[in-house]
DNA sequence: TTGTCGGCCGATCGCCGACAA
DNA sequence: TTGTCGGCGATCGGCCGACAA
């Protein structure tokens, strides 16, 4: 999954730590936030925070839901007694991969219209001039047809036009069949993303159910809340 | 499941061998009709039959496609070299429990104009008069309410109706739903079943696919398939 | 600028009898 | 007796501009 698009999907609040910074492991808010029992093996006693370094991360989508969610490998550093000492980065907080480059990307949380059974989408105007391709006005009415690949590469297809009085920008055909397939009701967002490439991609955040997020959690565990 | 049903789903093709009985269990047949590798261990040499003894029965349905198969717990005995002398029932030849009482049952296949989506089942007449529950005929037009429990226990609401020149019996709404559910498609049987509650149930045969079944055959064995 | 609504048109669903195999 | 067909009315999907927040 590409990084861009997993970081655009996953909001602005999220900040992953770079490979082979050090962090701090806090065990048990991690069992806390995780929906399967977590097996901490036969150790006598969790300290309430462990120094580690990041020795991995994947940026992965949930097969089923679209939900973004990091695998972090970490490993224990032994010298947990004298971290708050020097050398490089902690929490990642200094300036990390991540915003060298922002692409250009546009999220909307869905209106009970978007969500609605054979409606559209209303476009806001800046992320259709600033993402979508650049549409010919001079046609009447302008209309296009849009192609965005979502977090498996897969292709969705929309027709996008200009219309109404006043002038909106609007996606109609297509955008029916993306909302079923995809489960998306009136509070989800959607993400529009222009890669360096120029393709268009498409992601969505699902609104948050409730404390704790629901079973549908990706993984056995909540995707980066909070520890 | 209910194991009148079961028979009926089946078909009259299909004896299953009463407990405790004695029967031959032909390891290559099994394991060339089996879609899953079939595990024999370490035995350097299978022989090409094994007289066994029936020690267990379980009439199942298979949860997604609602095919019945049965597992059958083998035990096998030492004398298999004097297996031709005396004793009680070998391969159940002889009269089983699944024929000391026949519930009244029906089983049609689906023609084109059953399975079309969007239209309804030609109710044979026989099947209408002796399974279903008494439509009243001096109504016009004569019309009731059936409700039929399929092999999960999952009830069923069709509307049969008595109409048309010449009359005939017909199932309408709720059927089209049915087949669409349950993915039927024309050659696929549909089984009817009065049980002895006077209950109507409701089962499905599928078509065969071809040569061993397809790959939806449940848990990897071909359900009751010769050997 | 954009969220919601009612209008409206076309496609589909699904019930019907006619007719013939 | 029952399989298939065309008809047709009801429903639904989905595109539209009006209007107001």
């Amino acid at each position: 999954l590409d990084a861009q698009l997993w970081y655009a999907c996953a909001g602005g609040m999220v900040q992953i730590p770079p490979i082979n910074t050090k962090v701090f492991y806090f065990a048990q808010g991690h069992a806390e936030h995780a929906h399967d029992k977590v097996d901490f093996g036969n150790f006598p006693r969790i300290p309430p925070l462990l120094l580690c370094r990041v020795s991995g991360i994947k940026f992965l989508a949930d097969s089923e839901s679209d939900e973004v969610y990091a695998k972090i490998r970490l490993v224990p550093l032994r010298n947990d007694c004298d971290f708050d000492c020097d050398e490089d980065g902690f929490l990642g907080m200094e300036k990390t991969d991540q915003s060298q480059e922002k692409p250009a990307s546009f999220a909307k949380t869905l209106t009970q219209s978007d969500a609605n059974n054979g409606g559209g989408f209303s476009v806001p105007r800046y992320c259709a001039e600033t993402i979508f391709p650049r549409l010919d006005y001079s046609a009447e009415p302008p209309v296009q047809t849009i192609l965005a690949k979502d977090v498996h590469g897969e292709i969705w297809k929309f027709r996008h036009i200009y219309r109404g009085t006043p002038r909106r920008h609007l996606l109609t055909t297509g955008w029916s069949n993306f909302v079923n397939q995809k489960k998306l009701v009136a509070g989800d967002s959607i993400v529009f993303l222009r890669a360096d490439n120029g393709d268009l991609c498409v992601g969505i955040r699902r609104a948050k159910r409730g404390i704790g997020g629901g079973p549908e959690s990706p993984s056995g565990w909540n995707a980066l809340g909070g520890n």
